[in-house]
RNA sequence: GGGGGAAUUCCAGAGCGGUCAAAUGGGGCAGACUGUAAAUCUGUUGUCUUCGACUUCGGUGGUUCGAAUCCACCUUCCCCCA
């Protein structure tokens, strides 16, 4: 535990980045993002990530800095956004996690730590080839014999959470519920407080999500989705899996209308923020701000402020 | 104006006399989640306090021991010929 780290989380469209600023400039911080798609170069509309303007001269770390043809890990990520926070204690200024990807927050706090072996590696690339010939059975089975609990908690139609505790114990030898509960009592890596953003009624969070879209279409959604193939990325590419784009590679394919994909697009939106709701409910260490009809960032920053200085931050 | 078809639980859509509160998919809701996490996976989804009970399959009335399923009429929608 090296020092005090702010994490501004919670669903897509509720306001994460606007409070992010807010608060760094009010406590002299700067933003560290944690977003596994804003994490892309090129995707600024379609990822709604922070523009020039709305950064409004605070420091951004980890947004915009990959190349969409990379594939970022949670993994890889924490191993290069803790040097970065490191870096912003050591200036003596306030870290500000701002982000929607539950598990990116979690690797960099809870110090878990990950296993090796990682998607497109050698012994991953077998097990998925034994996937497609064998089925999951046998996989299933062979998982049982070597970790049993793992293959007792896990679904059998979880296939990539089979293949990735097969994947651990031949790479490490260790298998992975031993390593999980390894990991699990270590403390913590920063002392964050946490704050979530959510709307009291599910129905406002939609009519914002909805309404955003609408924008990214008019800002020129299509134009940025193009634009990333003219880099010939592969069609597989993580970065093309953001929702938002892979709706829209349908309307360039000729597959779908605009219409289609708009309203394919707020129904994914909308299904990944209940998604990244329950990833975080169930945090208990998150101080909730719920806002009412409209996001009222005066009043949320106020409330910010009184958790944080409760939190020994001033 | 004439002929034909269809109306099913939030939506689409099976069911075509009992084993139907009604397949399946979508959506909703809830959950999981330790190197793809904007990903992936699971559960649940008429009402009631459970075994169970009760009200549902456009409406009304029939046939039958028994109907979402058969008959009659009505309403609405679709298609074809005028």
């Amino acid at each position: 535990m090296n020092g005090k780290i702010v994490c501004v989380a919670g669903p897509t469209a509720c306001g994460k980045t606007t409070l992010g600023v807010l608060l760094a400039k009010r406590y002299n911080g700067e933003v560290v993002s944690a977003d596994s798609m804003q994490i892309y170069k090129g995707m600024t509309i379609g990822t709604a990530a922070p523009t020039e303007k709305e950064m409004d001269g605070i420091p951004h770390h980890m947004v915009a800095v990959a190349d969409p043809s990379e594939h970022w890990s949670a993994a890889r990520y924490a191993e290069t956004a803790v040097p970065i926070i490191d870096g912003i204690l050591q200036r003596g200024k306030l870290p500000i996690l701002v982000g929607g990807t539950g598990l990116w927050m979690d690797a960099v706090i809870r110090n878990h730590g990950f296993a090796a072996g990682q998607a497109g590696g050698e012994i991953r690339q077998k097990l998925q080839e034994r996937l497609k010939t064998e089925g999951i059975v046998p996989l299933l089975e062979e998982l049982r014999r070597i970790d049993p609990a793992a293959a007792e908690r896990l679904h059998p139609a979880d296939e990539k959470r089979i293949l990735r505790a097969l994947e651990v114990y031949q790479e490490t030898g260790e298998t992975i519920t031993a390593h999980n509960q390894a990991t699990k009592n270590q403390p913590p890596r920063y002392e964050a407080i946490w704050l979530g953003l959510q709307f009291a009624d599910r129905a406002d969070m939609k009519a914002l999500i909805d309404q955003r879209v609408d924008r990214m279409v008019s800002d020129g959604l299509l134009t940025e989705v193009k634009a990333l193939l003219a880099q010939g990325l592969p069609r597989d590419a993580t970065a093309l899996q953001a929702i938002g784009c892979k709706e829209f590679l349908g309307v360039l394919d000729g597959t779908a209308s605009e219409a289609e994909a708009i309203a394919e697009v707020k129904l994914r939106s909308r299904q990944y923020a209940k998604r990244q709701l329950t990833w975080l409910r169930r945090n208990p260490a998150i101080h909730w701000i719920f806002w009412e009809k409209d996001r009222d960032f005066a009043r949320a920053l106020q409330i910010s402020t009184e958790i944080l200085s409760m939190a020994g931050v001033f």
